[in-house]
DNA sequence: TTTTTATTCAACAGTGTGTTGATTTACCAA
DNA sequence: TTGGTAAATCAACACACTGTTGAATAAAAA
């Protein structure tokens, strides 16, 4: 059970979880916009008005679920800054951040898949760039070029997390932790050592 | 006027031109699933049942604008296989792209923008991903470590050319395909020289 | 000009939406 | 355990968009 759901009526909490993980399970087979709020209701098997009590449509509830995420990776971020060794605190933030994918993978695939949502991706490279242009600002760099470094790094990252959603998180946190680092710091030099 | 236009009756190549520009236009403002054909037709002041005699829905219509751009790029990558010098001839492929990405820009801003499509990327994706794992191959590496690599390195380029969107593209496709190639090979080790 | 074909228009049933008020059910705190 | 509170259900509603049709009109190609 997740922090902000601990003081909230059971029934609250079980109609929820079942909206939540019945769209990530409708998300995988289907784009957004052809999951109505009566196909996701049938399916979880709830009256189609009662969603309406917590939610204004499909759009507001994937909101709700994407800042929950958020909210999670904003915490492991903030736990995670310190520049004065550059490769290690990064490895070791990508490793938090990776396993914490692990642990949501039900939903994270679903929203990082062929059906995922543009708007999530946004969300993350937000809070994620702030990281990386930190670094960026710390060792002095063009603000030009850093956002496009940043711009790339980042998507960089996703294309990872997408690949290891594609091979259904076959390798461990800490090696996918691993060659991000490397390709971000080396680039394809790192394939070469 | 595009090869596949041609031989078109004028007033098809009319209503095509009405629904592709009206879809981007109203792409730049709102999310795909709250583009209805209704809301686009009388946007591009045709009647409804003129859309349904050339499409089916909203997401046919975006699949043959993506299709068709798909056929541009794929041109362009076939121009441009050379393994014998692998910086330059990159170079020269990214250049390519990048110069006929500024020719689409309004369907590229759409597609690539804060509203676009997930499903183009997956598309992009797919065509460029070949010509990245056929560098690797040509080198010689594990093709585990490769699909990562490419999955980072093409998504990174997305990343790039949205950023190179948010500024109006304000830089050179030279400049841009510059940078993106010193990422893809050094990292960030390439900001450092 | 004549023929062909795209567009328009009005009308249709079908489906999802968002809201409401009354009823039933489950929860929580005393 | 019980009594008050609040969530979930259900039926019903007007509304908007969908996808299709057939006939009338307009524009293009031959």
């Amino acid at each position: 059970m997740r922090m902000s759901e601990i003081k909230m009526d059971r029934r609250i909490r079980k109609t929820k979880s079942l909206l939540w993980h019945g769209l990530a399970a409708l998300m995988m087979e289907r784009d957004i916009q052809d999951i109505s709020v009566k196909r996701l209701t049938e399916y979880v098997d709830l009256n189609r008005s009662t969603f309406y009590i917590h939610y204004k449509d499909i759009n507001q509830l994937l909101d709700s679920i994407e800042n929950e995420l958020m909210e999670e990776f904003r915490e492991i971020i903030s736990h995670n800054i310190d520049i004065s060794n550059l490769y290690e605190s990064n490895l070791q933030l990508l490793h938090d951040l990776y396993r914490d994918l692990l642990l949501n993978r039900e939903i994270i695939s679903a929203l990082l898949g062929p059906h995922g949502d543009f708007q999530f991706i946004k969300k993350l490279k937000h809070i994620l760039t702030e990281r990386i242009e930190e670094i960026g600002k710390a060792l002095n760099y063009s603000e030009e070029v850093l956002a496009y470094y940043s711009a790339f790094c980042f998507t960089g990252c996703v294309g990872i997390i997408q690949q290891w959603i594609e091979t259904d998180f076959e390798q461990s946190p800490e090696h996918i932790a691993d060659i991000t680092n490397r390709f971000m710091i080396h680039g394809m030099d790192a394939i070469l050592h």
